[in-house]
DNA sequence: CGGCATCCAGTCTGATACTG
DNA sequence: CAGTATCAGACTGGATGCCG
C-alpha cells in the first residue's frame, strides 16, 4: 500500500459509506441530502467527483506524498542542491544545505539520512555507494527526481512571487 | 513570525553559522572546504544560492506551508470542494467531503474544524457566521484562495498524470 | 447546527553518543 | 566518512462528550 499520510493507529473501525454510482450525480449527492445545491454548484461538484480522485483518497496518496515532500522542512531544499551540483557526497550534503539553507539551525545527521532515505525508496534520489575504507558514498537525483523537481519549481516560484499577498493575508482569529 | 513548520521545542541552542557576503561565491562555498566542487557544479550551486531564499530558510517558510497544505490529507479536498461549491455550510462540508474524498474514514469534527480555521487564519477561507438559532455559518474561498488553488492543481494534474511512473519507481531498500 | 474540551495513542524531530 | 542507536519532548489526529 502507499500510504504515506500515515493515519492514526486506532483498530480500524468500520464505517459504512454508501455504495454509489460515482458518475451518478442523484445519489452521489442525493437532492434530498443537500437541499441547498442546485444548478451550476451542482454540475461543478459532479464535474468535480469525475476528478476527484486524483485528489482524494487513497489514489491520491501518492500526490498528497508528493506535496508533503515540498511541504517538508528539508526535502525540496536537498532537492535543489543536488539538482545543482550531484553527485555529492553525504558530508557535502549536509554542509551545502548548512551553507545554502539560510536556516538558523543545520540539518541533523538523522534527518538528513531519514530524508534520503525516504527520497530513495520513492526513487527519486539514487544512491552510489563504493565499497572503500573510508566510505564513499555519492547522491544524486533520479531522472523521475529531476522532472518533479523541474515541476514544483513552477509552484513555488508562483508562492515566491506572490509572498507578500500571503504574508498579508494572514489574519488573527477574534477570540472572545 | 512565520513559522508553519514546528521546529521542535528545545531551548533553542545558539549556532554559529558563518556570516557571509551572499554574493561572494568564494566565501559561501570556500573552495577549501568542498575542493571536489568547481566549473559548472559551483556555478550552478552559486545561481542557487542566490534565488534560494525562496526555498530555503525562514524566507521559504511560506513555501513550505503552502506546499504542506497541499500534502495534509484534508485541505487540498476542503479547497476542492470549496471551490467548485462555495458558499457551503460546515455539515455540507463534512458530507461531501464523505462523499466526494473517495476515503475510507470521514473527516472528524476536530480535524475539519482545524484545518478551517488554520485555512482562515491563512486568508484561504472566509468564514461567514449568520447569528441565528440554530447557527449558520458558510465557508468560502477567498480570491488568493482560489488563485492558489487554480495553481497548485498545474502541479497536481502532472503529479496524476505520472502516476504510475511514481508508483513504479518506488523500490524496497536492503536492509541488511 | 456548529462547534469546543479532553484524552490518548502514535509520530515527528533533534540531541547525543557510538561504530565499521 | 557515513552513518546507527537511543532517548525525550512536542506535535498529530481520532474518539468521545458537552454546550449555546
Amino acid at each position: 500500500m502507499f500510504l504515506p499520510v500515515p493515519l492514526c493507529g486506532a483498530r480500524a473501525p468500520v464505517y459504512h459509506r454508501p455504495m454509489i454510482s460515482e458518475h451518478d450525480a442523484g445519489s452521489l449527492i442525493p437532492p434530498e441530502e443537500f437541499p441547498a445545491l442546485s444548478g451550476k454548484r451542482l454540475d461543478a461538484l459532479c464535474r468535480l467527483a469525475e476528478t476527484i480522485e486524483v485528489n482524494g483518497g487513497d489514489r491520491g496518496a501518492p500526490i498528497r506524498h508528493m506535496c508533503a515532500l515540498l511541504g517538508d522542512r528539508w526535502t525540496k531544499l536537498i532537492l535543489l542542491v543536488l539538482n545543482a551540483a550531484a553527485p555529492l557526497r553525504y558530508s557535502e550534503l549536509q554542509r551545502l544545505i548548512w551553507r545554502l539553507g539560510k536556516d538558523e539551525r543545520p540539518i541533523s545527521q538523522r534527518m538528513l539520512t531519514l530524508r534520503l532515505r525516504s527520497l530513495e525508496r520513492d526513487g527519486l534520489v539514487d544512491r552510489n555507494v563504493q565499497c572503500v575504507m573510508p566510505p564513499h558514498v555519492e547522491y544524486s537525483l533520479s531522472p523521475l527526481g529531476q522532472r518533479l523537481n523541474a515541476q514544483s519549481d513552477r509552484l513555488i516560484n508562483w508562492i515566491a512571487e506572490h509572498r507578500e499577498e500571503f504574508i498579508a493575508a494572514r489574519r488573527e482569529l477574534p477570540e472572545d
